[in-house]
DNA sequence: GCTACAATTGACTTTTACGTAAATAAAATA
DNA sequence: TATTTTATTTACGTAAAAGTCAATTGTAGC
């Protein structure tokens, strides 16, 4: 595995722009070293900007990209706030079973759509 | 099934505010009837606030919601323009796909955030 | 017909997540 | 060494998705 990976890379191979990659930093999401002025991404860097990006999709917000960070890397801790953090822990999980459940709804909508689709089209006389 | 829903009840039933509801008849995502100029919602109008929450929930814009519902509706058209719907669909099922599986991959990292505090918690000498 | 309260409209504000541009510096290349 | 190229910083801009507020307008009950 490389040592590290500079911001241009990092675009090209997530199809973001740099600007994106330094208000991640603002944002305190990723903590990239520096070599003079300039960034370098190591690996976990890239790692978090992964997770990130995963998180876009699935429409978690900055913030709530932050919270699911901080839960990564929160362990040392003491007893309560273990707890809590498991607590959190299972909120996001009881997030995703949701948004499971509507992507499946979804898809489901979707397959009538098509069919709706194909039955008409054969209606018209289509071949293939 | 009822006729009829305010506007209050839905905001209710959905815990969303009326601006919201307002927003997307503006938006022309659901066209409720009037009574003077009291908004009636039928069961079709909540159906569909009911799929633009899903939608937003997976991250989906406005403008996203709106060609979802745009290919709900589409049939009958002409030959050419069901295929394209078609393709449509598909590039939507795509997305799905990738949400699933992102969903499935912090899934994952759920179940070792909260192993990883398990095992911690268990060397701090705490019982259950 | 008056009062109280719910609903509507329109304008303005806020927050989020970046985009864009200008000025500067450092590094790579000719 | 001159010239691109690449990166950084700072600052302002913007689009989407509502929230907030004020001014009206209906309407249900008495």
């Amino acid at each position: 595995m490389r040592d590290f990976y500079t911001i241009t890379e990092l675009t090209k191979e997530f199809g973001i722009s740099t600007r994106t990659i330094r208000f991640y930093e603002d944002e305190g999401l990723i903590k990239p070293v520096r070599r003079g002025r300039t960034r370098l991404f190591r690996p976990v860097d890239r790692g978090l900007l992964k997770l990130i990006l995963r998180g876009k999709r699935l429409g978690f917000s900055i913030a709530e990209i932050r919270e699911i960070i901080e839960m990564y890397k929160a362990p040392p801790g003491e007893a309560g706030q273990m707890r809590l953090l498991i607590q959190k822990v299972n909120e996001r999980r009881e997030e995703l079973y949701q948004k499971r459940r509507d992507i499946e709804e979804t898809l489901n909508e979707l397959d009538n759509a098509e069919e709706a689709c194909l039955a008409r089209m054969a209606e018209l006389g289509v071949g293939k």
